[in-house]
DNA sequence: GGTCAGTGTTTTACAGGTAAAACACCTGTT
DNA sequence: AACAGGTGTTTTACCTGTAAAACACTGACC
């Protein structure tokens, strides 16, 4: 009941009592203050944004030890795994990205040395970006070490959890990629 | 197979052919490129991480109308839920924010009458924050239709399957936080 | 009683994102 | 051939977050 167990619980008393985790805690104040209400929706959504956040933080040390961070990291690994060149179009729909953000990072990645663009030559608005061989051997050193630590940040979940879980988040993705995404078709 | 199916799938063709979601799309590719390569953790990170963004971007929509972004609608919560004032420190842990962070949105939250701050008589480094009156009318309004919104967005799970993900998050929360943030302990 | 390490908060300088406008170019129409 | 509208990309202005330093103060120690 120290103060200084977790960063989280200094006095946030009820994240500490019945070993959850801080999302339960934060949906029992809720629940104290507006019985009527329904968390179920927190429990799901609350969890998913803290542990992207957490995952976002660990998943960065990797990274930055190459100086990259993880958007642009999330560019260059669409080049790679796509095989090709993209466009910045493209590349701002690969990564879910503004196209605006993805001009920034190219600028700044080509400056590197680590992608290369050319003009189309039929139609001069549009660019193609490709990886250079710096940039490739960049991705290709750094994914290894991404997936290692990213399968340590996991390694709590054991073989049958982890399918459940990956079956259950598709599924959640697809209903959201339909409902939030597809509504302009 | 038209390319304005999906946003994200105008040319990474793989992503539309067999009804996945757009993460497995993007392990498919990496296992074409790197067939070596253990891909199991982006099942769950890429997931966890794609339907974090959709979900904000969603969630967005409702506080938007109050003229509220996330973040602040995140430490009225905390004042909310918690039942009293909290510090500017206790505020960032509580939000899991920065303390530079709270202290602009603290700024920016004062100036609009939704929060008050006075010095603590001791310490005269402390200060206290709580919830002016229409600041707690505020959230109380904006609650209901924030988890009406959540509901729908989550819709698509049935009543099994909820309670087995929101369990799961639960364990794998546990362990990041336990991994993540502890280890200053 | 003065100093010094430590803590709570704010400031500064800066990096990065976004929305909206601007630009450059293509294409179908008249 | 000129133009209108659409598309791909970049620019602009701005806002927000962060890390590191600065600031303000406390409390314990000598």
């Amino acid at each position: 009941m120290t103060a200084t167990d977790r960063p989280s619980a200094t006095q946030g008393d009820a994240t500490e009592v019945a070993g959850g985790d801080t999302v339960a805690g934060v949906v029992r104040q809720w629940r104290a203050v507006h019985p009527d209400l329904d968390t179920g929706p927190m429990e799901i959504i609350g969890r998913i944004t803290r542990c992207a956040a957490l995952l976002q933080q660990a998943e960065d040390a990797p990274l930055r030890r190459a100086g990259l961070s993880r958007p642009e990291f999330d560019l260059l690994g669409a080049l790679r795994r796509t095989g090709h060149e993209l466009t910045p179009g493209e590349l701002a729909r690969e990564t879910f990205s503004s196209g605006a953000a993805v001009t920034k990072r190219l600028k700044q990645l080509s400056g590197r040395g680590l992608v290369d663009r050319r003009g189309d030559t039929r139609d001069r608005r549009v660019a193609h970006v490709r990886l250079t061989d710096a940039g490739r051997d960049l991705v290709d050193g750094i994914l290894p070490e991404q997936l290692a630590y990213e399968a340590a940040a996991l390694s709590g979940l054991r073989s049958p959890e982890r399918e459940d879980l990956a079956a259950l988040l598709g599924g959640l993705l697809v209903q959201l990629e339909g409902r939030l995404s597809a509504p302009r078709a």
